[in-house]
Formats: structure tokens, sequence, C-alpha cells
DNA sequence: AATTTAGTCAACCGCTTTCAT
DNA sequence: TATGAAAGCGGTTGACTAAAT
């Protein structure tokens, strides 16, 4: 049953690599190709763990990585692409996400920032955000948090919605499996959640309007913010901002392919 | 010059999802 | 279908360096 182990942990190497090390990774991915971490240390000659390969060559070793300081521009959209990606919706469960179908990858924000981030990786943009742009977000005084003012009153009884106490309910009373797409939420109070970004089903709409050519979803609208000030699409319920949309700019002031959420999936 | 404190970032850890068996 | 390892992720740690005292 299953795989065999990846790597034997009491013969691999642990703490900095030294440049032998780095020298037999680099020339054996040059030779065969990333991937197939698990057998790539043995190959390689290496003591180490595949996935400690995996993350040094991923962090540092690759050769499209873009090294030296955050430009400007890059600290901008980190900052906008956070304030989208950030928020604590991990607090949803992953079921749910599944059942009504939305991709978790959406909750996966590091990655997904350092995917519209050519060159940089999402370790170095998750160490960049709590060394420097934390501050600088707090000097402007926004909570980093929650991309609102700091002196900004907390908002109380943030009303959240949870289908994991809607499917506990319905697995006592029925005693087993739960369809929790026929579920109803339980709407509940939960301080600890702030939802600003709010989520809600794939909007059938879209599609019909896409299918019949009427045009694209901005990148708000495709993570389901239809209703939300973000919203700039001709397809999405708040704005009625269609000029914006034709010209094809996303509330990023990117070209809406650029930012197009279906581009935004892991690397 | 020695010591302490703060900042940085590579690497590790633990978790979830995916996938081979 | 069940099992368990691989892959991939975000959070955390700790070694190192620079600045302050």
């Amino acid at each position: 049953m299953g795989r065999s182990p990846c790597c034997e942990k009491a013969h691999t190497n642990k703490g900095a690599w030294t440049k032998e090390e780095d020298d037999r990774l680099i020339a054996y991915i040059r030779a065969h190709g990333e991937g197939c971490w698990r057998s790539l240390p043995k190959a390689a000659g290496l003591l180490r763990c595949g996935k400690s390969c995996r993350l040094r060559w991923i962090n540092y070793l690759r050769p499209d990585l873009k090294r030296g300081n955050f430009t400007e521009e890059e600290d901008e959209l980190i900052i906008k692409l956070h304030s989208l990606l950030g928020n604590k919706i991990h607090s949803v469960s992953k079921a749910w996400w599944g059942v009504n179908g939305f991709s978790w990858d959406l909750c996966c924000r590091w990655s997904l920032i350092a995917g519209r981030l050519p060159g940089r990786t999402d370790n170095e943009i998750k160490n960049y955000w709590n060394t420097h742009i934390r501050r600088k977000l707090l000097n402007r005084g926004i909570d980093p948090a929650t991309h609102r003012p700091v002196n900004e009153p907390a908002v109380q009884d943030v009303t959240t919605i949870s289908f994991a106490a809607a499917a506990k309910e319905e697995e006592k009373s029925s005693g087993g499996f739960v369809c929790k797409e026929e579920k109803n939420p339980v709407i509940e109070k939960c301080p600890d959640l702030n939802l600003e970004l709010r989520i809600s089903p794939p909007y059938q709409h879209q599609h019909e309007v896409l299918k019949s050519g009427g045009g694209s979803l901005c990148f708000a609208c495709s993570l389901g913010l239809q209703n939300s000030k973000e919203c700039n699409c001709s397809i999405g319920g708040s704005s009625s901002n269609s000029s914006i949309n034709s010209t094809g700019y996303d509330f990023l002031g990117l070209k809406t392919g650029v930012l197009d959420y279906r581009g935004l999936e892991m690397k």
C-alpha cells in the first residue's frame, strides 16, 4: 500500500547548505530537470531529504530568481494582492470550500502573490512582508492584517457563516453522513474572523454572460467579489463602471488578462 | 572594545491535499 | 475504497549580521 518512504531521516544533513551541496543540486537538476524530489538526493549524491532539496532549489538556486531589493511597484502589488488574498478566510472549513465549488488554492496567499511576481518566491515574499511591508503599513497608519486604518474602531460582532456547525448538527440528527451541499448554513457570531473579503458560491449568471460572449470577469469577480467595491467589470453587481472593464483594466490597475485568477493557480 | 538588541532570511516543522498502490 | 507517502503550503525558528549602547 502507498509509496515507499522518501528518505532515511537518520542519514540526512540539516541546516545551512554548503557550496558543494548547492553545486551538486544545480548540476543534477540541469542534467535531469526538476521533479521526482524523492529520488533526487540519492541520485545527486546528496545527504539531504528530498523536501529539503526542493526548498533549496525553489527558494534559492533556481536560475530565474530575481535577487536583490524589492521595487516600489512590487511593494504596492504585494500590498494590494495581500489585501485581497491575505484575509483569514482559512477559518472557513476546507470541506465547505470544496463542496461549494471553490478552489482551496484561493486561500494560499503567499504562493498566489508569488505567482504574480516573476522571480520572487513565496518564502521571500512572506519574509519581506513580515520584515518590511508590515512596518511600512503601520507607519502609514494601516493595520497590515485588515488593511484598515489602525485607529478605526474594531468591527464587533462580525457575522460569519459556519458550515461546519450546520454539518455537525445534521450529523447528530441523522447519525451519519452529511451531504453538505444540501445544508443550510448556520449564521453565528465569531469575533475572531474578519470576513472583509466576501465569499459566495460561483455566480451562475456570470457563466451565462461569459458563454454568450458578454465579456470577461474582472479579478474581483473571479474571486466571488462581484458585489464588492473592487468589482469593476460589467458583470459584477455593484459597479456600473463598464468603461473601465472595456479597457481590460481591473482594480489593481493591471490588465485583466494578467490578473485573471485562472492565471493565479499554483506554480 | 565588548555586550546587547533588533533586523533579516534560509531552513525547518507540521499540516493538508494529492496520488500511487 | 483504504492506506500511506509525496508534494506543497504557511507559520515559525534560529543563525547570522548590523546597529546601538
